[in-house]
DNA sequence: GACCGGTCTTGACGCGGATCAAGCATTTGT
DNA sequence: ACAAATGCTTGATCCGCGTCAAGACCGGTC
């Protein structure tokens, strides 16, 4: 029975593993062994994984929900670097390190994440050089996503960050179809990750709205002209 | 002759590799396949070693001088992401991805660089798992050099930031002996190191002249006392 | 239904800092 | 050594956006 039971846990880690960017195309001989040395938590809406400056249990996977990872200053105000859903790692960083998280990390949402523990994943690495260049590669990623947050955060206005946002998420950018977009988390939070406050947001959106760009109801946006949209974000960014 | 030289090439090149953080430590046997698929690069001043978008060749390491690495918008303003001085490597995190540079590198000076070819250190990395624990965490350090960009520019003011960086220059910040500091570059890409511009950057400066923190004398700053100045910081950090 | 704790919207206001402009200082080239 | 170019400082102005405040709206709960 507890044979049983492991066996079905082992199967449900490798499943998740599976569907991370960071495993992907990975054989079964190199997988299980990680498996073996990965935890599952599940974490409340609101709850920490991990505080700045924490020693390093190891990196995460999001499994379910969302993962909220920002930093805090002295006067409590914080700014989320990245928000990680489903298949996404994340803190793989603090593996090569005698330094703790960089940051802070909660759920914005009851999830369940994967914790792949540092001393096992450490042993792995010694012996599979591949899976190391699987973990550069992630890294390089990372590194990436914070690098255009810094550019975001500096070189560009909140509606410019906004059009961007949208235009993202339109299938095509170039089409006039109405793209409908639901917003999956409470508007303050969105506005958060744009590097901005609620208000500022909202009166964004306002701006959009009366252009005629989109139309906004409750938490679903409908952007009416994806081409006009992109337009103006071609005009923010070029000029 | 042909043998001297490159034996000669061999071995300026070792040492500094050796002197590099990313290599404290290392074995000769481990290094010396490293230094044969790493090529040294001059740069003028103001040269480009790659420019965002540009297939990866490898990463580099600095000999001497300094490379600025940045990021342009459509309007041609830049943000600093680092400025590396000798012994630093940057653009690791190239290797394990088909993406290229994600950002722009420019000599502030004239400059002397390494170049660590991308599939030389690709297939060692395969045979090597330590090294690639090494890179593991060289890429970790600049993603806490980023994660503290970010916080800076957007949870702190100029004033904070100038404050931080100067503290960060004295050797014991709790002092009352003033502290001679070289800028080591102009005040303008100080300015923009910091996230702001020259004339803004000026006005602090002032301010800070003003209330007898510190003396300037074209590029040499001297703090009066260090520790009124890390009492100011504390001040904008606590509250 | 009425009540209440959230989120969202809108207005008014102020501050930090970017931009423009002009004069001064310092370095560079010939 | 002189001119030209570049860097630095300071003043005036403007604008984005964060903050405060006051409603509006939108579920849940009794």
């Amino acid at each position: 029975m507890t044979s049983n039971l492991s066996q079905y846990k082992h199967i449900v880690i490798s499943n998740s593993l599976r569907s991370c960017q960071l495993f992907t195309g990975i054989s079964q001989a190199e997988l299980s062994p990680i498996v073996e040395i990965t935890v599952t938590k599940p974490v409340p809406k609101g709850g920490y994984l991990f505080h700045e400056g924490d020693p390093s249990h190891g990196f995460y996977i999001v499994q379910s929900g969302a993962i909220n990872v920002h930093r805090v200053n002295g006067a409590g105000k914080e700014q989320i670097i990245h928000v990680f859903r489903a298949g996404e790692s994340f803190a793989e960083g603090t593996l090569a390190t005698e330094k703790g998280y960089p940051a802070d990390a909660r759920a914005v949402e009851s999830s369940q994440v994967l914790l792949v523990q540092k001393a096992g994943i450490l042993a792995l690495l010694k012996r599979q050089p591949e899976l190391a260049l699987r973990m550069l590669g992630s890294m390089s990623a990372h590194l990436r996503i914070l690098v255009g947050q810094l550019e975001d955060l500096t070189l560009k206005d909140v509606e410019t960050r906004l059009s961007n946002w949208l235009v993202k998420r339109c299938p095509d950018p170039a089409t006039d179809k109405p793209v409908r977009i639901e917003l999956p988390m409470t508007k303050r939070i969105l506005a958060a990750e744009l590097g901005t406050v609620s208000e500022t947001f909202s009166r964004t959106l306002a701006k959009f709205r009366e252009q005629g760009l989109i139309e906004v109801k409750g938490k679903t946006v409908t952007i009416l002209s994806p081409s006009r949209l992109a337009e103006l974000l071609r005009k923010n960014l070029g000029e």
